[in-house]
DNA sequence: ACGTCAATCCCCGAATGTGGGGAGGTGGCA
DNA sequence: TGCCACCTCCCCACATTCGGGGATTGACGT
């Protein structure tokens, strides 16, 4: 398996690059600091597998992973970068990284990674693998028979109000109720979605998409 | 940690029984053909983590899987199935599993799996894994754009717990600043996100992902 | 004919949030 | 050194929400 490496710490590229070296079955065709020249690398090294910092000099390694998707979407491309924050993880996936992996990983787990890659899977370090769960946690509703809470029409319409940030007042003239019906339409509502207050009950009712 | 685990196929029960019983620093406090007892059996055995089969006669593990997440969101429910179709996958997740584990998968990969699992991490057999990064890519180009309200490192941390349902009270509890800190929070983030109102906030909050 | 339940309205008192100010301390940066 | 952004706290006055009640009407089902 052919292997590039984009990274621009000289002292992780060289440790990386005697790591891979001694792997049997691996090939480190390259290491460079950043990629601005990938294309012309990709073409004369035909790597496989391309492992690939975020933060380098010249150009990102999440927009290098777009370009690099992009024109060879067959080069399996694994960001290897100390940031674990959702929106890094998210943007390289979805720019075409097929893993992501946290650089405080140990040796043999990332040849693991390597491994993993080449084989069909998708290496994530477990926090990055536990954000991205929790993505499809929060994600509204696709078509998953969501919870009922058994709310009437109108306290369901009165829901969909206070979400767009109405208050009781502005809820009461919308529906052409009085004040005092909203009221009691929340404490419905209170209680069937099991919260005490506006903000809970929006929360809720978005992150749940009853609205 | 103690284990809980649904399987509605003697013979699978029964290994993975055996297999469980014999790992130090396992317990195995329970194992059921279906679910449909969840609640007793969770407040009596009190597992760190549930191993859910999908396709259990009564109740559906994906089913069971969204009820006792919603109940006790701190019970780690990892799928071990053999289906690796999307639509499953996508619907455990969405459900609130933090992993998903093919029953292909070898024994020790298994353990791997249970422990990582408990240390915070989402286990995902590699086919899975890649089937989730997969749709990251699949999704329209994500809101690179997000707005910048510029809202300072403890403005933020206050709208967190906003959305979180908190009053102003419980906020300045859990940030051990006064109410009256709070408040000025509140205001500044009113402004910076032209709203007037905590359920204003909440929603644009989770809307626009500032959370 | 009776019970149930959604929809509508009402009161009170207590708790909480909103808008307008002011003000002291820190740390970075020009 | 002085300015500025941030974090912290305070006051007043007013608006709004919350948690208990209670009440009437009409529709629907048995």
């Amino acid at each position: 398996m052919r292997i590039l490496l984009y990274e621009d710490n000289p002292a992780i590229r060289d440790a990386l690059s005697v790591l891979l070296s001694g792997i049997p079955g691996l090939e480190l065709v390259g290491a460079f600091p950043n990629p601005l020249q990938w294309e012309r690398q990709l073409a004369s090294l035909r790597p496989d597998l391309i492992l690939m910092d975020i933060e380098m000099p010249g150009l990102d390694g999440i927009d290098a992973t777009r370009a690099i998707h992009a024109a060879l979407p067959d080069v399996n491309v694994v960001i290897l970068t100390v940031f674990d924050e959702e929106d890094k993880i998210f943007r390289a996936l979805c720019a075409g990284a097929v893993g992501y992996v946290l650089k405080n990983t140990t040796p043999d787990r990332l040849i693991a990674a390597i491994e993993d890659a080449h084989a069909g899977g998708a290496p994530l370090s477990p926090s990055i693998a536990r954000k991205a769960v929790r993505f499809f946690q929060q994600l509204p509703p696709l078509k998953t028979t969501r919870p009922d809470y058994t709310l009437t029409a109108r306290e369901h319409e009165t829901l969909r109000y206070l979400v767009e940030g109405l208050s009781y007042k502005m809820i009461a003239d919308r529906m052409n109720i009085s004040y005092e019906t909203v009221r009691t339409y929340m404490k419905h509502i209170y209680e069937k979605l099991h919260v005490v207050s506006m903000t809970e009950a929006v929360a809720k009712a978005l992150r749940e998409g009853l609205v």
